[in-house]
DNA sequence: CTGCCTGCAAACTCTTTGCACGAAT
DNA sequence: ATTCGTGCAAAGAGTTTGCAGGCAG
């Protein structure tokens, strides 16, 4: 039943006209094109895997000829790009938020979490959304979304004693920059 | 496929024999049976539904003839009774952890939460399970919990404008009480 | 020029923790 | 008499927010 791809290489789209999109999406809402908005934008669709808020900040830095970008700002930012829906939001239950680029229709995803490597592997679950509204019917209520996560142990660093997937993402940051 | 059945009245079991079973898990443990954790089991297993650390701690202050409890033993006791699978802990990501009674073998559940009256409804999802192993096994992982949650908005509300369900729990705390 | 945005820092929420006293075994 | 448990208060972590100045439109 149902497909379970895994979405091993999530490639991150990169800039070319998406810059483009946003722009158009934020004069839409009313909102300022500013330098800053761009890029955390630059810099959210850009990454391969699952980030956090400080995380992204660091990288929004890192875009050239930017001008400085506040923690607040990313804070600020990050709904409008999840309303927008360009990211995903992704709640492992860890305290802090991760995000995705949304690429393309990979909206029915579930999570594997390694509690070993705190890797979050994306599996398509395309039967969630009919559970969802097939539950919601006999309570009267109108599904609005569904997340459905595996926590899991690896079993290579069980038997050989470490993982293989070197500390790819997931490798918690060690401490908070700007303070 | 798979009976979901609503569980909407979860009796919370009393405090017949139930206080016997705790104190003897907390002596195979090694851990001491102190007033404050006698109250804090009692006031948890006697809820019916959801609840947080602070609703805890307002019960367990009401637990007669009890000495004071404090917020930190609150805290330092519930993993006592997750880990003795006396509770389940439900994270819906809303910051603040439920908790729930945990009544026979309802190990496996999905949950509806209504945005609009917070309510958490328990829904029976053993397919969960054989989903967890299934996507688990092909990443050379070995699953260890899964949790499936659905958001949801309620109709009665958007149709009639006022819930059917009558603020029962969830209906989010105003304050914090002792600090 | 007007008002939205930004940066700063403080505030907030939930939870955890160090320490000294007190109680269970 | 030991040693573990408790209460207090402070510390943490992640996120939000009030305010004054700055930039987009």
């Amino acid at each position: 039943m149902t497909g379970a791809a895994v979405f091993e290489e999530n490639v991150g789209v990169s800039t070319p006209q998406a810059r483009e999109t946003f722009e158009k999406y934020l004069r839409k809402r009313g909102l300022r094109v500013t330098d800053q908005r761009m890029a955390i934008f630059e810099a959210a669709v850009s990454q391969k895997e699952h980030f956090t808020a400080e995380t992204l900040l660091d990288h929004a830095r890192a875009v050239e000829k930017s001008r400085y970008v506040s923690r607040a700002t990313v804070y600020r930012t990050l709904p409008v790009m999840t309303e927008s829906a360009l990211l995903r939001e992704v709640d492992i239950g860890t305290g802090e938020k991760f995000y995705m680029p949304n690429v393309g229709a990979n909206a029915q995803v579930a999570q594997v979490v390694c509690l070993d490597c705190d890797r979050i592997f994306e599996i398509s679950a395309p039967f969630m959304e009919w559970y969802g509204s097939t539950v919601s019917s006999k309570l009267g209520l109108t599904p609005e979304s569904q997340r459905l996560q595996v926590s899991a142990r690896c079993n290579a660093l069980r038997d050989a004693g470490s993982c293989p997937r070197r500390g790819g993402n997931g490798t918690r940051k060690p401490a908070r920059a700007g303070r």
